[in-house]
DNA sequence: ACTACGCTAATTGTCGACAATGTTGTTGTT
DNA sequence: AACAACAACATTGTCGACAATTAGCGTAGT
């Protein structure tokens, strides 16, 4: 069981290649959301023959950014207050589990790049204020590392290959920017601290509430928006 | 987002149903944990191209019954004391999880009948005392409608999809029949009575005990036929 | 006018062959 | 004898065409 997943392998084959393109199409809305998707339309754009880009389609059915029907075809998934809310129960779930695993297994080395990175961010948002985009990188980016330090192979692919593009898809298309970026922060170097401190239990706790909060945050621009 | 999952339905491409093959051969051992897997000779074996097969293979992998290394191949996973941990770990909180969410969501006539299927458990075990095939099934049984009462699409499909294969195949290779069958029952029934008292707290707790519980038990039986 | 049926057209599923990449066995050198 | 480079082989990735199924549409009937 290997504990490197597939994201993070280069893409290698033509498959892969046009895997992160349609991935990243529909993440950031060039392809809409409901939209139906043509396998001859896209193997001509993307000009390659269909078993490859079959081939990603089955990866992309995998990280729910499309649903598949037999005989039928795929449409991009739907965003819902339903879906999104059904993802961030999970993640609260998910993620305050791996993050009581990191306080468990992280080496010391690796808490002491955490906290780099965390320096980094700050200095970053100090003359970036309001930008969103480094504050997304940046978030998923401590996530992403918290969840590696769990070192639960399950878990990690659970939450940086299946859900970790869904997640963006929300956030990019509903356009999270917002003032809950210094909070955030102060949220993630707590968080870092209870890991630090080989406090379990509190990370747990307070991973629960850093994306409770995100996903309040989320919903109330969501209404503002207009259902 | 549709609640109903792929494994539900009815296999209806010629991929869908060597899927099924290969599943079963894979959890029942007929093909050796950490063997390779080859195209072509499953291909010829199962009489069909190339192309359903790796359809196939594409979702085995989903279900991490099989790994594959781009260019290189696939092999059958190998089971593992780490691996079972990571498992149980992550099953140990999803069912917990949803197991709070079915005491919210969950219809009273559902309940209703799972209070039926439990019934129905306890007098086949009276009759079939010690035959292991019939408690697993229903274990199974009974942990999948809870499941499903979560009405959480992400959480139905991690654990009915992608990790429900898996267990299987820790549960038949271990050989878990042992003596636990009769308190895994009351163990159940606890359950159900959180769930129909809408108590989400303490069936979330429950949970977690009952599948910790498991864990420990083919711990055991894992340390008695040798590491 | 609306519904039911059948037909056409487009889409998906499957196939066999070719190209590209890994693997293995051999050979030559140090 | 051990190691490295090479070559032959096997396996995976990709392609284009065909078969099977479905969706859309027009027509006929009530």
């Amino acid at each position: 069981m290997s504990v490197q997943h597939p994201s993070l392998r280069s893409p290698i084959t033509a498959a892969d290649r046009v895997l992160l393109e349609i991935q990243r199409a529909i993440v950031q809305g060039d392809i809409a959301a409901g939209s139906k998707i043509s396998e001859p339309e896209l193997a001509k754009r993307f000009d390659l023959s269909r078993a490859p880009l079959r081939e990603a389609l089955a990866r992309l059915e995998r990280c729910h950014l499309i649903e598949r029907i037999p005989n039928a075809g795929a449409r991009v998934v739907k965003l819902s207050t339903q879906g999104l809310l059904s993802l961030y129960q999970l993640r609260e779930t998910l993620e305050g589990l791996a993050c009581r695993l990191a306080a468990e297994h992280m080496a010391d080395s690796e808490i002491t790049e955490l906290r780099g990175l965390l320096d980094q961010h700050l200095s970053t948002q100090r003359v970036r204020e309001g930008e969103s985009y480094y504050q997304e990188a940046g978030d998923l980016d401590f996530h992403y590392r918290v969840i590696l330090g769990s070192k639960n192979a399950y878990l990690i692919n659970i939450l940086c290959d299946e859900l970790y593009y869904l997640v963006r898809m929300y956030r990019v298309q509903l356009g999270m920017n917002g003032p809950r970026v210094s909070r955030a922060f102060d949220e993630h170097k707590a968080i870092l601290n209870a890991i630090a401190n080989r406090d379990g239990e509190l990370a747990d706790l307070l991973m629960r509430r850093h994306i409770a909060a995100s996903r309040r945050n989320i919903e109330k621009q969501l209404e503002q928006t207009g259902t």
